[in-house]
DNA sequence: TGTACATCAGTGAACGCGCGTTCACTGATGTAC
DNA sequence: TGTACATCAGTGAACGCGCGTTCACTGATGTAC
């Protein structure tokens, strides 16, 4: 319990929360995530204020932090635009990124907890406005129509994670990657 | 307290759940649904086997019952598809939409509860289901985009919601709406 | 039509449970001399 | 370098509260005669 193990204890708790409130909403308990991270509950308010204090953090660090999704997105620089806005477009239609929330994007993790009002400190709302924009800024081609793609990209993820064991699930998650890769070979750039 | 009486109370506490549900998401409490239907909370098993129960029947409603979403929006018939198309788009991605998901479509107010697994029973996941596929259905233009229109709808309306507040809400529901009413006339059909 | 009884929707208080939060205690770490 | 003390991250039990659910009771409705 040195005062470096300690920090190391706060930022693992971070990160548990960060991937389990994606996957279960921030609904799930401060037991829950404690638990997760290996430690008892009770220590939990030598390292956070609140339950919201938490929250804050773990949004932070869900966009910001080591290990992003846009991170790792983004390891190829803009050399080959073209290409890596399809191989980002591709996997965030992909099955695995349906099927795994906590490690997935931000943006569609923590849409749900934000639409709704309560609990969710000011904070973590500005995180996830730029969050947005960001992503819609690597998606632009050319044009702004980068806020548009993302919304289907976020619809489809949405739709597909609420039918999932439905076929229905995989043909949204094709429809929406046939409809952002079309739009610029056959039309955009004619 | 007739027969007649007690059916048209169960009738309310199912109307009021499937707008509470939309809004807050299925989490809401009997004791909150129960008084907002001008009931005492004890009374609600003489109506309902289960919380489970009721987010059955308030599911359906929402997707079946009158006044749903739908059958608003449809309200025309397939004279001028077109038209209509472009009629349920603009609604969809209006403010006023953003801003009552309880009386708004349910595909959009059920999706955040359907994406996370507990608590929500088959049967609602089978209507949900259905209920996508007619709305994609009915917004198909021609092909069979429908399910890809939808996607960009229903991700526009969920980032609308998690950013409202802030400018960006209302550029997100812009550029989605640009991006639907461009596409067909500029593009697809020439 | 009128009386006597059974039904049952709704009331209000209670139940066990899990939640966020608090607290007395612990023991290893880090500091003072 | 060695001892004595203060610090403080983590433990485990407890708190008040709201949850879904249960239950004894009520009184108007509907039925039987």
């Amino acid at each position: 319990m040195s005062r470096l193990q300690a920090q190391a204890n706060r930022q693992r708790v971070i990160a548990v929360a960060a991937r389990m409130f994606r996957e279960q909403g921030t609904a799930v308990s401060l037991a829950d995530v404690m638990k997760a991270a290996g430690l008892t509950h009770g220590g939990f308010y030598k390292q956070f204020a609140s339950k919201e204090d938490l929250v804050d953090e773990a949004t932070a660090y869900a966009f910001n932090g080591p290990a992003t999704y846009s991170a790792e997105t983004s390891a190829e620089p803009a050399e080959e635009p073209e290409a890596a806005r399809r191989i980002m477009i591709e996997r965030y239609l992909s099955v695995w990124h349906r099927d795994h929330a906590g490690q997935g994007c931000p943006v569609s993790g923590f849409a749900a907890d934000l639409g709704r009002e309560p609990g969710i400190p000011d904070h973590a709302r500005e995180i996830y406005s730029h969050g947005v924009r960001n992503l819609a800024a690597r998606l632009a081609s050319g044009g702004d129509d980068g806020l548009a793609q993302l919304c289907t990209l976020v619809g489809a993820l949405a739709l597909a994670r609420a039918t999932r064991g439905n076929p229905l699930s995989e043909e949204l998650l094709q429809a929406a990657r046939t409809a952002l890769t079309e739009r610029d070979t056959g039309q955009a750039r004619t």
